[in-house]
DNA sequence: GCTCATTGTTACCTATACTCACAATGAACT
DNA sequence: AGTTCATTGTGAGTATAGGTAACAATGAGC
């Protein structure tokens, strides 16, 4: 063959990425020293998309964990005041989460952690690099299959 | 600005697939059934990159991580008689870590676990975005700084 | 000799996410 | 009505990953 095992070797490639980018976020996040950690930063985040205040078990479709996962991770952030836990009136079982004003402001602190981390990550490219890349990462993420099935 | 906060969604986009892959990596080693964790695969993929047997340290740099945590993944893959322990004889202060026959089965197997991991992940993209993403990950990875810096 | 750096490890802690079991609630059906 | 089943979130426990701090053994420089 051509190109013996490419596939195999993106993937050793992606997997090394990943270490990576989960470590130099987690430097970030110490550093910027708010009290959440990377998990709960993507709680954030992925809040922050929904248009109102999404159950329990939304967020954890949107995360792709198990909502037992999602019950430690607003446990924590309830704990910061960064978000809030709203009984829905009309299903009793469900519970919405709702960003609090404190939890606005850490997002948006978040944001520059995220995008000086993201500059480290991303220095060695170029910004042609950098476009391309965001459009193979939008790809890959939006075409991927849904969580559920 | 144009394009606002490229790199912050850049980053937005990283944070989300290095949760895929971590998720996918972990269902295709456990459907593997070796009894590999993916850290411990990482680490016998390091091995086979590696000349001649490594010592732990070695191993802890190339991995980015904290000599301790060689530590344990090496127990885990001694004790699943992949990797041996060799004391060496130039200096009696350091550990090679050598791979096995049996070890070297298990690579191979993690080999096509892998691939189907990249397939999976990989789906969305055509050939060619294959090898621009490859060509992207390399620059990515090789153009970072040294861990040691 | 004495001092200091290197090497791996023991002991402990945190973060993430999983399974399993369960209580509360709602929905569907008889 | 009631009975059964699905949904929703959570308590309890586990596994994986990695981190810090202290330490014993060893080697290197003086």
């Amino acid at each position: 063959m051509t190109t013996p095992d490419r596939d195999g070797a993106l993937a050793d490639q992606l997997l090394r990425l990943t270490h990576r980018v989960h470590r130099i976020q987690k430097r970030h996040l110490h550093q910027a020293d708010l009290g959440i950690t990377p998990a709960q930063s993507r709680l954030l985040r992925t809040l922050a998309h929904f248009g109102g205040p999404p159950r329990m078990a939304d967020l954890a479709e949107r995360l792709e964990v198990v909502p037992r996962a999602v019950t430690t991770l607003v446990d924590g952030l309830e704990a910061s005041g960064a978000v809030r836990r709203v009984p829905d009136p009309a299903n009793r079982r469900v519970i919405r989460i709702e960003l609090t004003d404190t939890g606005r402001a850490t997002l948006h602190a978040l944001h520059d952690a995220r995008r000086a981390a993201a500059r480290e990550i991303l220095a060695p490219l170029t910004d042609e690099q950098r476009e391309a890349l965001g459009a193979l990462l939008d790809t890959l993420i939006d075409g991927a299959p849904l969580p559920g099935c």
